[in-house]
RNA sequence: GGUCCCAUCGUCCAGUGGCCUAGGACACAGCCCUUUCAAGGCUGUGACACGGGUUCGAAUCCCGUUGGGACCGCCA
């Protein structure tokens, strides 16, 4: 068993901020903090689109390791393009991981010693370091911009946690723009001035950025800064094996939101791309996953997104819940469908969920499969009731007859009673409870008739027989 | 084209030289339960890409082949 991955040994050589100077005999808190080995890791997203499901991966994996060591998520917003990024989308990416559950302690809207946390604030730190690289003579301009010369015949290595030892040699690499003409820095000088500044123990990232890492490696070494650890994570892929995209359909966390998934199976699914808590453990909540997650038992191979997996999984999650908490998820499906929630009474509604079981594998399915206890309308709507002949006709009448007459009406009662009553009658169940539940529901499949009938009450039994001529 | 990465059932994972005639989950099929469906229970179909090594022994280590993928932007 390969011990987890620390940082206690780490050891910062040059402290950062520009901006602060701190009295003889106090230390910067980059230094205090890895000195201390705390593990502090980052989602840096950049805000040109909603949260998609590979950010969404990335940002949970960072979160469980941080979780998992009682150490510091930090939301970094990589906003250096200043064509494609916006606010908007900033706040929609915040949004989004707030509905995965993945809260972080340090960002833009939250206090911390790093900060800012917006890289369009931190330009400052960029030119600082840059400037330094520029009077050292391993950088130079051009125009504008301040370009890092490569030098040759350089190893560049590293050991990532997962994927394990990787070497390149420096000779196929161009030399690297650190700040484009405009002023702002490019992601790979930004990403090692902020992973630094801002002590981040554990760069925790997509597989696409592995190439990426040798030019990182390059600049930690010219600034002379340690390397964080690195750990890539596998690829999400569409069912066709490529990347996800829009033609593989929803691709941002809160189109799931939208298609009735819940946020704990969202987390639940995607914590199971690339990682397993073990066998015969797949459903599992935030903190047990947190408590389990090792950074070096993740998969290097590329996992594809199979939504009949996330289908299974949210059920799971929907049979867990209580009935209020279902109701909160359902409710609005209810209401987007039109139907009249508010006739009804939070216990009623909560207990027609009740009733309706595990059944359905998304709130919205739920919604679908139990309109009729919100709304008689709704099975009108699609059952006219012509497919009974007059001879099925007769039979149900009696049997309805007997049945109003219970003198209770309860679920396991009432159904004694048709046992009994079509024994006695020589009748298939099948044959009245059949008509029964088209009656009431509208639809061939439905949880136990009885237990609808029971929920939705005698007078409202009664009045929906009467309705298909069944009285 | 160059560099780098990956390769176990259809899919997600387990497996780190012998416990593997390869295990679990989803999906699929059948059966049971049953007023329908879902759930649940039982059973089944189904994979170590290929070829060479190393070894007493390889899914596990090495090499090659093939197949996928990523990166090679003053995008991130």
């Amino acid at each position: 068993m390969t011990a987890p991955i620390s940082s206690a040994d780490y050891v910062i050589i040059t402290h950062c901020s520009p901006y602060r100077t701190y009295a003889q005999g106090t230390t910067h808190p980059s230094r205090r903090i890895k000195m201390a080995g705390t593990v502090r890791v980052r989602f840096a997203p950049s805000p040109t689109g909603a949260l998609h499901i590979g950010g969404g991966h990335t940002a949970l994996f960072n979160w469980l390791w941080a979780r998992h060591n009682g150490g510091r998520f930090i939301l970094r917003i990589e906003d250096t393009d200043r064509e494609r990024s916006t606010k908007e989308y900033e706040e929609t990416i915040m949004a989004g991981m707030e509905w995965l559950g993945l809260d972080w302690d340090e960002g833009p809207d939250r206090a911390g010693d790093f900060g800012p946390y917006r890289q369009s604030e931190r330009l400052e730190i960029y030119h600082h370091w840059a400037n330094r690289l520029l009077s050292e003579g391993s950088a130079y301009r051009e125009g504008e911009a301040v370009i890092y010369r490569v030098p040759q015949g350089v190893s560049l290595a590293f050991d990532d946690v997962v994927y394990g030892h990787i070497e390149m040699m420096s000779d196929t690499l161009k030399d690297i723009v650190l700040i484009k003409s405009d002023g702002m820095p490019t992601y790979n000088y930004a990403v090692v001035v902020d992973d630094h500044t801002m002590a981040i123990s554990h760069v925790i990232r997509g597989e696409d950025h592995i190439s990426n890492t040798p030019k990182q490696l390059l600049l930690y070494r010219a600034l002379q800064w340690e390397y964080p650890v690195f750990g890539h994570l596998p690829m999400i892929l569409g069912k066709d094996k490529k990347k996800l995209s829009k033609r593989h359909g929803a691709t941002s966390v809160y189109e799931y939101r939208d298609m009735g998934y819940m946020p704990d199976a969202m987390f639940n699914f995607l914590a199971l791309l690339g990682w397993s808590a073990g066998e015969g453990n797949e459903v599992f909540s935030r903190e047990e996953a947190a408590a389990l997650f090792e950074l070096s038992r993740v998969t290097k191979r590329s996992a594809i997104f199979d939504m009949e997996k996330l289908n299974h999984i949210n059920q799971e999650h929907l049979k867990m819940l209580d009935p209020s908490t279902r109701l909160d998820l359902v409710e609005p499906f209810w209401r987007e469908m039109g139907l009249p929630v508010d006739e009804h009474s939070r216990e009623y509604l909560a207990q027609s969920l009740v009733v309706l079981g595990g059944r359905g594998q998304t709130a919205r399915e739920a919604a679908g499969y139990s309109d009729y206890f919100v709304t008689f309308d709704a099975v009108k709507k699609r059952y006219d009731g012509s497919d009974i002949d007059e001879a099925q006709r007769a039979t149900v009448r009696r049997y309805v007859r007997d049945l109003l007459a219970c003198p209770e009406w309860k679920a396991d009662l009432l159904e004694e009673f048709t046992r009994t009553w079509s024994t006695e009658q020589a009748v298939k169940m099948k044959e009245i409870a059949m008509p029964l539940r088209m009656a009431l529901t509208g639809m061939k499949v439905s949880p136990g008739i009885f237990e609808v009938a029971e929920q939705i009450g005698r007078e409202e039994t009664k009045r929906r027989l009467a309705h298909y001529n069944l009285l």
